[in-house]
DNA sequence: ATAGGGTTAG
C-alpha cells in the first residue's frame, strides 16, 4: 500500500508536495536530482508512485545513465515503472533498448498490460521489424488484447510501416470500435503504398476528422505526386475552420513546390506565425524547398538565415536549392560555411554539390567532391551519386567514361542513370549509343512512352524502318498511352494547366494570337525552326507549323498576356522541355525583354536576354 | 492516485 492511502501518516503532506513538484516541468537534470535527493532524505525513495513520476521526468533529459540508475535502485518495480521505462526509451528513439526492456519485463514475470503494447509496438514499427511484430501480435492475442483499440491501432501502424498493407487492413477491419486515430493509421498506410483512392474513401467516410487526419491526407496527396489534390484538400480544411498545424503546412508547401506555385506557397506560409519557420527546422526546410523549386533563391536564403537551429537537413536544402538554380559558387560557399559550423555533411549534401557541378559543367570539381566523399569521409556512394557523375561526364562529352562508370557501379543502373547518359548522347549527337541506352530504358521502364518514341525516332533517322515499326507496334500491344505534355503557370494565385494543343483555356484566342505575333517577330529575328530535335523528342507530335502548341509555349504565351511587364514568368512542365520550344523561348526572352523560368523534370531553365541558364544542356 | 495509438522537410 502506498503513502497516499494513509492521510494520517506524517509523510503524507510531504509526498503530496513532491507529487505537485513533479507535475511541473524541470529546467535541468540537476533540479530533478535535487528532488530525488529530497525523496531519499524523507524516506519516500521506494514509493513507486513517486518513483514513476521521477522516472518519467528523467527521460526529458535524454540521459539514459541516470534513468537506468533510478530504475535499478527501485527495489520492487511494478508494471507502471516497467511501462514508463519502455515508453521513455521509445520517446528518446532508443528502440532496441525499449524492446530489450520489454523482454526483461517479461523475464521478470510481469505480464504486459494494454498500455505496454502501444509502446513496444511503436519501437518495433520504427525498427521496421516485421518478424518481431508478428511475435508481439500473437502475444496480444494470447493475452486477450485483440479488442483493445489502442493496441490494434498500433498493430495497424506497425504492419503499414513495414509495407504489409494487407495485414494492416485485416487488423483494421476487425477493430470493433474504430475511431479517428485508427482510421488515420490505415490512411497513412494506404497513402504510403500509393493507394490514394482508397485512402480518400476512408477519409470521406470518417465521421470525425481532426487536424492529424487532414494533415495526413494532404501529405499523402503531396507525396504521391498529386499536388493539386493536396492543395484542394488544404483549402477544404480551412473551410472547415481548422487552422493548419506544421504537418499540414509542410504538405501544402511541398505541393506548391511541385507546382512551382510561388504565390500560393507564400499565401500558405502566411497562415502560420512567421517565427514558426525560424524555430522549427522542419518547417523552415519545407519553406526553403518551396522557394528553391519556384526559382526564388533570394527568399529561400532569407528563410535559411533566419532558422535558429540549422540541422544538416536545413543546410542540405539550401545547398541543393542553390545548385539546382544554377548558383554554383554560392552553393560551394554555403558548403564551406556548413563545415565551418562543424555540421558533418552526409550523402545528400554531396548529391547537392555534384548536381551543382553538373549544372556548371565542372568535371574536375565534381571528381574532387566524389573523392572527398568516398576517400576522406568514407561515405558510401549511392546510385544518386553515380547518377550525378554520369550526368557530369556525359554533359562534358565524356560518353565512354560515363558508360564505363555505369558498368563498374556496384549496383544495377536505374532509369535516372541511363537517362543521364542519354542526355549526353542527345547533346553530343551520338545516335548509336543512344540506341543502346534507349533499349535499356525500355526494359527498365516499360510503361514510359517517351522511351519508345525516342527509340523509334532514332530508328527512323537511321532508316531502320522495320525496327521503328516494331517499336511502334510494341507500344500498341502494351496499350501504351503517351504521357501528354502538361505545363502549369500560376497567375494571381490560380494555377492554370495547359496540355499539348490545348484550346480549352478561356483566353485561348488571345494565347494563340500572341503566339502567331511572336512567330513573326522570331522569323524577323532570323530564327529558323529546327527539326533535328525531333530525333530525341519525347512528345510524338506533328510539327506542322513553327511555334506549334507544346504546353510550355502555351503557358509562356499565357504568362505574357496576363502578367505585368516586369514580372518573372514561371512555368513548370511534367516532361523534359522540348528542344524546339527551348530555342524559341530563348528568343522570346530576348524579344520581349522578359525573364522566363521553366522548370522541367530535370532542371531549371532561366531564360533571359536570349540565353538559358542551362547552357543548352538538359 | 499514476500512463496509451495515428501525421512532417532532404
Amino acid at each position: 500500500m502506498g503513502i497516499f492511502t494513509n492521510p494520517s501518516s506524517p509523510s503524507f503532506t510531504r509526498a503530496l508536495h513532491i507529487k505537485d513538484r513533479f507535475l511541473q516541468s524541470f529546467d535541468s537534470l540537476k533540479q530533478l536530482k535535487h528532488v530525488h535527493s529530497q525523496l531519499i532524505r524523507i524516506g519516500l525513495d521506494q514509493e513507486n508512485y513517486l518513483l514513476n513520476l521521477l522516472l518519467r521526468s528523467s527521460f526529458d533529459f535524454k540521459d539514459t545513465h541516470y534513468t537506468r540508475l533510478v530504475f535499478h535502485q527501485t527495489h520492487e518495480p511494478n508494471v507502471f515503472l516497467w511501462n514508463t521505462m519502455v515508453r521513455g526509451l521509445v520517446s528518446i528513439d532508443c528502440f532496441k533498448d525499449a524492446i530489450a526492456s520489454y523482454a526483461s519485463m517479461r523475464r521478470e514475470g510481469f505480464s504486459p498490460t494494454g498500455f505496454t503494447f502501444p509502446f513496444v509496438l511503436k519501437a518495433c514499427a520504427r525498427l521496421l521489424d516485421f518478424r518481431l511484430g508478428l511475435k508481439l501480435h500473437s502475444q496480444v492475442v494470447k493475452l486477450g488484447f485483440s479488442c483493445d483499440v489502442f493496441v490494434n491501432t498500433s498493430l495497424v501502424s506497425l504492419y503499414a510501416k513495414c509495407g504489409y498493407i494487407e495485414d494492416a487492413l485485416k487488423v483494421f477491419d476487425d477493430i470493433p470500435n474504430k475511431n479517428v486515430v485508427s482510421c488515420t493509421a490505415i490512411i497513412t498506410g494506404l497513402a504510403k503504398c500509393g493507394n490514394m483512392e482508397r485512402a480518400r474513401l476512408l477519409f470521406d467516410e470518417m465521421g470525425e476528422k481532426d487536424i492529424v487526419s487532414w494533415s495526413t491526407m494532404i501529405q499523402g496527396y503531396a507525396s504521391n505526386g498529386l499536388p493539386k489534390q493536396a492543395l484542394e484538400l488544404f483549402h477544404n480544411m480551412l473551410d472547415h475552420g481548422l487552422k493548419p498545424d506544421c504537418y499540414a503546412m509542410v504538405g501544402a508547401l511541398s505541393a506548391c513546390a511541385r507546382l512551382g506555385a510561388l504565390e500560393l506557397g507564400e499565401w500558405a506560409s502566411s497562415l502560420m506565425n512567421i517565427d514558426e519557420f525560424s524555430i522549427n527546422p522542419v518547417l523552415g526546410t519545407a519553406l526553403i524547398d518551396m522557394y528553391a523549386k519556384c526559382g526564388s533563391m533570394t527568399k529561400a536564403y532569407d528563410v535559411f538565415k533566419g532558422i535558429r537551429a540549422k540541422d544538416r537537413v536545413v543546410w542540405n536544402a539550401e545547398i541543393s536549392g542553390l545548385a539546382m538554380n544554377g548558383h554554383i559558387p554560392a552553393a560551394f560557399a554555403v558548403f564551406g560555411q556548413m563545415q565551418k559550423y562543424g555540421i558533418p555533411p552526409d550523402g545528400n549534401t554531396f548529391v547537392g554539390l555534384l548536381c551543382g557541378c553538373t549544372h556548371a559543367g565542372l568535371v574536375n570539381e565534381g571528381r574532387q567532391y566524389f573523392n572527398i566523399m568516398v576517400r576522406i569521409l568514407s561515405l558510401a556512394p549511392t546510385i544518386e551519386h553515380y547518377g550525378c557523375m554520369v550526368d557530369l561526364l556525359s554533359r562534358a562529352g565524356l560518353l565512354d567514361e560515363a558508360h564505363q562508370l555505369i558498368k563498374s557501379m556496384p549496383m544495377e543502373a536505374n532509369a535516372v542513370v541511363w537517362g543521364s547518359l542519354l542526355g549526353g548522347c542527345r547533346l553530343h549527337r551520338d545516335t548509336q549509343l543512344a540506341e543502346h541506352v534507349l533499349k535499356k530504358l525500355v526494359e527498365l521502364e516499360p510503361w514510359n512512352a517517351g522511351n519508345y518514341v525516342q527509340l523509334s525516332n532514332i530508328y527512323s533517322a537511321s532508316h531502320k524502318w522495320d525496327d521503328a515499326e516494331n517499336v511502334r507496334s510494341l507500344m500498341g500491344e502494351r496499350g501504351m498511352t503517351k504521357l501528354r505534355g502538361c505545363s502549369w503557370i500560376e497567375v494571381c494565385g490560380i494555377v492554370h494547366e495547359f496540355l499539348v494543343g490545348d484550346t480549352s483555356h478561356p483566353l485561348s484566342e488571345g494565347i494563340y494570337s500572341k503566339l502567331s505575333e511572336l512567330d513573326k517577330d522570331l522569323r524577323a529575328a532570323g530564327y529558323v525552326p529546327t527539326t533535328e530535335y525531333v530525333l530525341f523528342d519525347i512528345e510524338d507530335e506533328e510539327k506542322e507549323h513553327f511555334l506549334g502548341c507544346h504546353s510550355e509555349k502555351l503557358a509562356v504565351a499565357f504568362g505574357l498576356i496576363s502578367t505585368g511587364p516586369a514580372e518573372v514568368i514561371r512555368v513548370v512542365k511534367n516532361l523534359r522541355v522540348c528542344g524546339d520550344c527551348h530555342e524559341a523561348i530563348k528568343l522570346i526572352s530576348k524579344i520581349t525583354g522578359r525573364e522566363i523560368i521553366v522548370r522541367d523534370t530535370n532542371r531549371f531553365h532561366c531564360f533571359s536576354g536570349g540565353t538559358c541558364s542551362c547552357k543548352d544542356y538538359w
